[in-house]
DNA sequence: TTCGTCATGTAATGGGTTACATGATTAC
DNA sequence: GTAATCATGTAACCCATTACATGACGAA
């Protein structure tokens, strides 16, 4: 999930990975705070040794030994590779159940630009199914044992709902968008609000 | 938080795990998904420990060693001892920036008839506070960015927004009617819709 | 020249999930 | 009696945060 953000983030430019967190929680600031060094760092040493990025300057060949880690400073920009574009539509064409969560819904959203419209409504699809099954969740409850809270429970469920609601409207307008769009023939920008 | 809420329900009225994990979902649905067994059950532990829970049927003297827990099957109850029911209005009551986050804040809102008007108003006033710069950085983004950002960039943005600006003018209902009511007499429900 | 911010990095820690294992109870 | 569900528990693991340490660089 952290791999499908940075590496597409580094598809559109490259960047160290200072920059990177600050542009991660800009475009994700609505799904997610920003990311701390502890785990930016490693992922990206870990990106770098699975071949997928490489410092910018670097023979994209990236055979020869990456110089020494430690005690280098300065800031290091990464650039992505051909493997890691790769990689990148992988991650983001694959869906699982996991895909339709909060966080990881929001990744895939970010970058749908990168996907065909298959991808886009299967994901909006399933994400629409989960939030309607949240929304049933809070209406059964305040029908079933509304008496029984007391009146801030139900308030919070009562506002739960009410997001759950909307966001399923939004999910709706969107899945109408994509499928409108699918029909009539792709233009450049395939999204018309 | 965890400690919070458990309890907060054994407050309510004795219970056992399982269905601890139930009311929890139902109950904080809105905010957190179902806790798992893997946490729940070493938590059970911890709080008898500190003296907070006991199971239900033992003096409330609790002084006698606690029977073997490895190998001891069915049903365990637990009900809150008097030093819980302290240790409670402790953690309900001390409010710091994390009583603001989403988890936090739900698990304080869920009992907030428990608490004084003041640490209300704190609460969620902090909270109120919290989405408004949360709406700010959405705005800030929507203005100086927006033709930077992609269609779908863009509509998560827009989708942030009007969320995080519901969210706020729900909280300001809620500040409005805990400062209603805390001039009039405090009659016994102190929540009026 | 020193202060603030940019920038990278590591170690300790924590809070949690998943997977597994087992036993008790209820419904058929 | 057996399947499903209720119920408790442990161990392995994972992801991420916090706190810390260091260094580069531009502005006052």
């Amino acid at each position: 999930m952290l791999d499908l953000a940075i590496l597409g983030l580094l598809h559109e430019s490259p960047m160290h990975g200072y920059e990177l967190r600050k542009q991660l929680s800009t475009k994700l600031g609505a799904i997610r705070a920003a990311i701390s060094y502890g785990v930016l760092y490693p992922t990206l040493r870990r990106l770098q040794t699975a071949g997928w990025i490489t410092e910018a300057g670097e023979t994209p060949a990236g055979d020869q030994a990456v110089p020494p880690l430690t005690s280098r400073r300065g800031r290091v920009v990464y650039k992505i590779t051909a493997e890691g574009k790769e990689r990148f539509q992988d991650l983001l064409a694959q869906v699982g159940p996991e895909t339709y969560e909060d966080a990881a819904f929001g990744v895939h959203f970010v970058f749908f630009s990168r996907t065909s419209v298959e991808v886009r409504l299967r994901i909006l699809e399933g994400r629409r199914r989960k939030i309607e099954e949240r929304r049933e969740s809070f209406r059964d409850v305040l029908a079933r044992a509304a008496e029984r809270l007391d009146a801030y429970t139900l308030e919070l469920q009562k506002h739960g709902l009410e997001a759950a609601d909307r966001e399923v409207r939004w999910l709706e307008e969107l899945i109408a968008n994509e499928r409108k769009n699918s029909q009539s023939p792709p233009a450049d920008n395939p999204w018309r609000p």
